[in-house]
DNA sequence: CTTGTAAGAGTAATGAGTGA
DNA sequence: TCACTCATTACTCTTACAAG
């Protein structure tokens, strides 16, 4: 089987497959979408009294369009206050309170905006930029169910959250494991129910992973818990390392991923998705 | 330039509240 | 008490900032 280590001289061309835009392609569709949350944000500038009164109407506006307008609120008014603070309704007169004082007037607000007619395609664009974070995220995890189902569809299952939901917390997967180590999925064997593989997955755009529980010597730990469950269930349960993007490509990134498989000893694989049929084998998975 | 930490943002899941 | 709706939380990745 060839190595993740051995992949470093032709990493550009098996980092991704995952498509992401051009600028300034996006442009259009940026206006166009906004649009409608821009003239809302106009027509309620002009009809509050005050900065006050806007942030009301706009908490009492429907769901869907609520923290559209909250950002707008933010860029506009108060850059001091979060989205995630203004999110809460009920928290919206302590905001105000505490923070009033510094929102700008509504008709300085009113005398920078853009004309209800030819909305603001800057502000949009900066919306814009933030609609498909975490996508990327959901894609990969997508992408591995469907590509493994479609492989390996008669001799194994595979459990675990297709784009967003919970982990799986493995001392609720597997009998008798009793550290609440969190994974993203987990493969049986289709004729007896043994669990083979545990896996973990992450997309990496122009960063490394090197965040939190995701740092290699969290990695490591998990390769060292869950070999040591194998070694006392006496099954060839092994781990997976799904990692794909660009942010592969940074620092120390592979080598750190080339040897936290070293440290597996077999037991522990990485792969980007262009690697899985050449890595991710029958013969790996049953070993 | 590299690495660690914190915070921002979207969406699904969950929880709370409300009306029948 | 139940069903339903809406708000909040949990989870994910990206970005910014700061220190090494």
């Amino acid at each position: 089987m060839e190595e993740f280590s051995d992949y470093r001289s032709k990493a550009t061309s098996y980092i991704t497959f995952i498509d992401s835009e051009y600028y300034p392609d996006s442009l259009h569709e940026a206006v166009s979408l906004y649009t409608p949350v821009l003239e809302k944000f106009y027509d309620l500038v002009f009809s509050s009294t005050n900065s006050q009164e806007l942030l009301r109407s706009i908490q009492a506006t429907k769901q869907e369009e609520r923290i559209q307008l909250l950002r707008l609120f933010r860029k506009y008014i108060s850059p001091d206050t979060s989205v995630e603070m203004l999110k809460k309704k009920k928290d919206t007169e302590t905001i105000i309170e505490a923070f009033s004082s510094r929102f700008r007037r509504i008709e300085e607000v009113r005398s920078k905006i853009y004309k209800k007619e030819s909305p603001d395609p800057t502000i949009a664009t900066l919306l814009y930029e933030y609609k498909d974070r975490g996508k990327k995220g959901y894609e990969l995890t997508e992408y591995f169910f469907k590509w493994f189902e479609e492989t390996f569809e008669s001799e194994y299952t595979i459990n675990g959250p297709r784009r967003a939901g919970k982990d799986l917390i493995l001392s609720k997967e597997l009998d008798d494991f009793t550290e609440s180590v969190p994974a993203d999925f987990i493969i049986y064997r289709k004729s007896d129910n043994t669990p083979l593989v545990i896996g973990f997955a992450r997309y990496d755009s122009d960063r490394g992973g090197a965040q939190e529980d995701d740092r290699t010597s969290g990695n490591r730990d998990k390769i060292t818990i869950i070999s040591k469950y194998a070694l006392i269930k006496h099954i060839p349960l092994k781990v997976l390392f799904i990692n794909d993007g660009p942010g592969l490509l940074l620092g120390s990134m592979w080598r750190d991923y080339s040897d936290l498989e070293d440290y597996g000893h077999g037991r522990a694989m990485v792969c980007t998705l262009k690697m899985l049929p050449e890595k991710l084998t029958k013969d790996w998975i049953e070993s």
